[in-house]
DNA sequence: CGCGTGACTTGATCTGGATCAAGGTGGCGG
DNA sequence: CCGCCACCTTGATCCAGATCAAGTCACGCG
C-alpha cells in the first residue's frame, strides 16, 4: 500500500506565444483522449491542475485496494492493468496506451492494480481537483461518458472471448484489435510491436504463456503471421487473422 | 434486425395533484438508477421523453448489430444482455434488473442483444432527446458517468471470473453477488430467487449446463447452499460461500 | 569469456470441464 | 388423464488446454 510513485511535481505552466502548455506540446495524447476535447485555451487550466510522472518499466502505480485519490491519463507508454486473487492467480484487464484513462472503474478504493510494461509518461489529476474541471468544462464529463461506453464495449468483448472463445480465436482476435488500435494512429501496419511479454498476454487471454507459444506457432504454421524476435509479430494475412478471431473461420 | 418492440407508446404524464408523474409511481425503479437523481418536478420532464413498454417473457428487445435509437430503464423484471459468436456460441455479458440502465455500451449500432428473463417493463429514450435532457439536467449525466464506471468495474470482475476462477469458485462469486444485489434493496436474504435458467448461468459464467448442475450439487453436499424447486436457492452458510467466490478457501 | 537469469518454445502427460447419453420432474394442452 | 416438452440432474467418456519437464536463445555481469 506504499505510495508507489515517488516523482510526482507540480507541472510547470510553460506557455509557448499562442500555444499550447509546453507540458502538452509534445504529449503523444494531444490530439487523442481527454485533451483533444479542449481547445489549446482550455488546456492551460487543465494542465495547471495536472501532474506529470514518469514510470520506470516493470514499476507498478495503482494498487487495488488503495484510496483511489487521482486520475491517470497516459501521455507515452504502455500500462497494464490487472485484478488479482489471493493465491496469485491474475487476470489483465485490460492495456492502457497513449490518450488512454485510468482510474474510471474505482470508488473509494482503486479496484484494479496498474504496472508499467515499458517506461510510461502520465499526467495525473487529483480527484477533487477534477470535479473542479468537470464544473468549468462539461465537455470533459461528456467525452469521459464516452471513453466510459467505449471500454464498456471493449470490455463485453473481453467477456466473449474469455467465456467462449478457443486459444486459438483468443489470440487472433488479440492481434486483429491490437492491430485496428495502432492502425487508428499511424496507418495499417502489418508489422506489430508488442511491449508486453508472452505471459502477459496468457495473463490478459486467461491462457498460460505454453498455450499463447503454441496457438502463434499454429497461426504462423498456417501462414497468417510471422513471430519475429523481441516481441515482433507479422501479420500476413489480416483478413484470416480477423476472420478467425471472430471464430468465422 | 425486425423492430422488436411492438407496443410502444407515447407515456401520458397524468399528474397526481404535488406528487410524481404516474409513469413513475409505482415504477420499482423511482429511488435507484437514474431518475433518483432528479427531484419530482423535473421527473415530469423526464416522463414527457420516455415511452413505457412492457417486454413479455422470452422476448428480445435489442438485437446486436441494429441501429441503436434508444436508451432503456427498466423498472421491473430482469433481461439478459449477451454476444454472440457466428456458429451459436453465447456469452452473457451481464443481467439488468430494476433500475438498470440499457445502452451504454453502443456507438452507432447496439454491440449487444437484450432479451427479458420475466416480463419486463421499461421506459425507454430517444438518444437524440437524451441530449437535450442532459442539456438540462446536468446531474443525469453524472449520474450516467457514475453507472458507467460501476459497470466497468462490475465488467473487470467478471473476467477476472472468466479468466482464472474454476467452476465452483465462479457459482459461488455469482450466488454471492446476486445475494449482495438484492440485499442492497430487501434485506440481507439467505433466499434467492432467480430469474434465470441454468443455462443462462452457464452462459454468464462460461461453462455449460450439467458443470453448472455439478457445482451446485458440490456446494450443496458442503452444507453452503441448500437448492430448492423452481430457481431458488438457499444461502446456508454466506461468509463460506463468499470466501469460496474469492478463492479464499 | 563463462555463468546466471529471464523469456520463449516444444514435448509428454494430466485433468477440469465439455460432450455424449440417459433419465427424472413438473407444467400444460388436449 | 395422458403425452409432450422444457428444464434439470447424474453418469461415462473425451479432449483442449494446464501442468510438468527440458531445452534454446539473448543478454547483462563479474
Amino acid at each position: 500500500m506504499q505510495n508507489t510513485i515517488g516523482n510526482l511535481r507540480r507541472a510547470p505552466v510553460n506557455v509557448v506565444a499562442g500555444g499550447v502548455p509546453a507540458l502538452c506540446a509534445q504529449c503523444d495524447a494531444r490530439h487523442i483522449g481527454l485533451c483533444d476535447a479542449l481547445p489549446d485555451d482550455d488546456l492551460h487550466f487543465l494542465a495547471s491542475v495536472a501532474r506529470q510522472a514518469r514510470i520506470e518499466k516493470g514499476r507498478g502505480f495503482v494498487t487495488e485496494g488503495d484510496p483511489a485519490r487521482q486520475f491517470f491519463n497516459i501521455n507515452h507508454g504502455t500500462a497494464k492493468l490487472f485484478k488479482d486473487l489471493p493465491d496469485g492467480r491474475r487476470q489483465i484487464t485490460g492495456f492502457a496506451g497513449a490518450g488512454d484513462f485510468i482510474g474510471l472503474a474505482a470508488n473509494a478504493t482503486y479496484m484494479f492494480g496498474a504496472e508499467a510494461l515499458e517506461t510510461v509518461q502520465l499526467c495525473s489529476f487529483d480527484r477533487g481537483e477534477l470535479r473542479a474541471v468537470f464544473a468549468r468544462f462539461p465537455a470533459i464529463e461528456r467525452r469521459l461518458l464516452d471513453v466510459a461506453s467505449h471500454e464498456l464495449i471493449i470490455a463485453q468483448e473481453q467477456m466473449l472471448l474469455l467465456g467462449r472463445k478457443t486459444a486459438v480465436e483468443r489470440v487472433a482476435s488479440f492481434l486483429d484489435g491490437w492491430g485496428l488500435r495502432v492502425a487508428s494512429c499511424q496507418g495499417a501496419a502489418t508489422r506489430l510491436d508488442l511491449p508486453m511479454t508472452r505471459n502477459d498476454l496468457a495473463e490478459y487471454l486467461g491462457l498460460t504463456v505454453e498455450t499463447i507459444s503454441r496457438a502463434l506457432a499454429t497461426l504462423r504454421k498456417q501462414g497468417v503471421v510471422a513471430v519475429g524476435a523481441d516481441h515482433v509479430i507479422s501479420v500476413i494475412d489480416p483478413a484470416r487473422l480477423a476472420a478467425i478471431g471472430q471464430a468465422e473461420g
